[in-house]
DNA sequence: TGGTAATCTGCGAACGATTGTAGATCCAAG
DNA sequence: CTTGGATCTACAATCGTTCGCAGATTACCA
């Protein structure tokens, strides 16, 4: 097993060094050799036996073989993570803030992408529970039917999304502050007829930021006019432009648009422009997520900044207390709400003198 | 083993069946079931029980246990992917090229991001090789001084960038064609002074282009003047915008910029915006990279679009030669180029009458 | 009918770890 | 001197596959 080795970095390093070459070479059982190094039955083997092995270990570069040892434990130090597209850049942060974490205990984390497709949703889920995943984390919208089935055994955590029924925990940004945050801003600038452009009210934050926005209007003592709320058909550019078209078209008046995403505030800008309507001289336009570069666009976006690092790793240690078998609680878990920040730009002033 | 089944989307689904199961209810040894299912070696089993074998397996939803698969056969199916930050906006699609391509034969891909830190790619590759993934990408810069060492077993391609040794196989975007496009560009909106902020010279792309840019220069019968070439430390936007203003203190006379990458261009809008010069009116931009909303900065940027997913398609079907074992060529290995797009938008224009 | 080849299938040993259990050793107390 | 308990270690089964090998069956030809 371990021979032909090659010096490099001051070690042996030996082209695969298994448990049974640390045995021999420390004169011991390979399960003795297990034990002493596993620190949970080190305590059951002589110390000094225990010590000899693990020098001889470290000796010999030993690194125990990850799908025996799944084999036999049946974990694999490993976690799915699903995102629908980790080209939006919303989804490298979350991962990264979740890689960090479980990274650190020696979890590998899996991304696949389901490219908002149910059907693709499905099989990446299903690969990935081939795969022998401990847990699974879901960024994904299009997964609830999924859920029911095999899946139930396996520990999964939402992130940037919950499901109605709060069957599992879920890691999201609280929306509704947010919203809060930027109609209090335009507000405190003097506006008073405000619309907001809602996203697709089939996801969950589409649904969450349309309903925030009319709260904190009328908590504001503002009555949201219902005819200034349009919807995008979804989080994109055109879609936001068709929308704000639509507002235009409708006669109705207004000095600031609360957007439902940066990407919307986009589309607003170009529908305004195409007008020749000024942000924010006529009108003032909110984002939110402060994707990269809306601090470049003309003119810079207010927008409302979402801690998604912070929320991969939440949902990373949400999702080690499942694996670790807190049974604590249990379903339904209340989702957790990160608290998002307003980032006041240039695309917001008070109304014009009328 | 297979029993408490579950009914669900109208099959049986059992918490984990194994080949035993199968063979079982097939009625044949386990070693005859592996064979019928295995396409390379079902034709040394009968026709008929191979047929029986398939139609229990898919009928108990047999799916192969990969850890012991793997185990038995040393391979698992999983690729490690090294980059040096998954938030830059460039390496998500590389990510997903090799992904599309290598999730198509089964194989997942491990990505881990070394933030652009020796010490942290060292140990994430170590990572992955303890992990036992089958081969590599190396998209990261600081990785050399790895390559020598044990790794020299795994099969390993580079993206978007190129090892000195051609030791591996390596994707790049084809930098001197890019550059060239640009330089040309700008002569036939009749700019002769034209300056270059490079990029970071340890790094291959940084040196590339720079290469690139005297040479467009010289064989389009402009002599690059030295004077007007000057170094960004790095590829940002800060680092862009410092270099720009050395260039703006030289004093050299100069109507068209030519940055290294779009983040460096837009340091160079920052240092011209500084001292009231007007983009493209006084003096031209270009970028590289095309990253997504360069398209709506102000001025929009000209660049070159590199076909990043591509390349870690093109990766991914390299590692593939390697796995399947194409003794074929061997090292060295010239890097395969792709050739990138030039786009125009509006930091670009004929050079002020002088 | 006997012998041999061709075709199929079963047996069992790996792969590299973990872990329940039994046996060995040693010391102290009766 | 024996016995009981502590303490440590070895044995062997197991996880779910793959695969070399040998045995069994059938077929074919002399």
């Amino acid at each position: 097993m371990a021979h032909s080795g090659e010096r490099s970095w001051g070690v042996y390093v030996t082209d695969v060094v298994t448990l049974k070459d640390v045995a021999a070479a420390a004169g011991v059982h390979v399960s003795t050799a297990s034990r002493a190094l596993n620190p949970e039955t080190r305590s059951v083997v002589n110390v000094n036996t225990a010590g000899r092995v693990l020098e001889v270990a470290e000796r010999l570069g030993y690194r125990p073989h990850p799908l025996a040892r799944g084999l036999r434990t049946n974990r694999t130090l490993t976690v799915g993570m699903v995102v629908p597209d980790l080209m939006n850049p919303l989804f490298p942060p979350i991962y990264a803030g979740a890689d960090a974490v479980l990274g650190d205990l020696g979890y590998s984390v899996l991304v696949s992408s389901d490219d908002d497709d149910s059907a693709k949703a499905r099989s990446v889920i299903v690969a990935l529970l081939e795969r022998r995943v401990d847990g699974l984390i879901l960024a994904s919208a299009h997964c609830d039917f999924v859920i029911p089935t095999r899946q139930r055994k396996v520990p999964t955590v939402l992130v940037n999304r919950s499901s109605a029924s709060n069957e599992f925990p879920a890691i999201v940004g609280d929306d509704h502050a947010g919203i809060a945050l930027v109609v209090r801003h335009l507000i405190s600038l003097g506006h008073t007829d405000i619309a907001h452009v809602a996203g697709s009210q089939d996801l969950s934050t589409g649904l969450a930021r349309r309903q925030a926005f009319v709260e904190s209007m009328n908590r504001d003592g503002l009555d949201a006019n219902p005819e200034l709320t349009v919807e995008a058909g979804a989080f994109r550019t055109e879609e936001g432009r068709a929308a704000c078209d639509h507002l235009l078209d409708s006669g109705e008046d207004f000095t600031a648009i609360v957007a439902a995403n940066d990407l919307i505030a986009l589309g607003c800008y170009d529908a305004l422009a195409h007008r020749g309507i000024s942000v924010p001289g006529d009108v003032s336009v909110t984002g939110y997520n402060d994707m990269t570069f809306v601090d470049r666009v003309a003119p810079p976006l207010t927008t409302v900044a979402v801690p998604y690092q912070e929320m991969g790793g939440a949902a990373a240690r949400q999702l080690l207390d499942l694996l670790a078998g807190e049974v604590g609680v249990g379903p339904p878990y209340p989702p957790m709400r990160l608290a998002p920040e307003l980032v006041v730009r240039e695309s917001t002033a008070p109304p014009p003198a009328s």
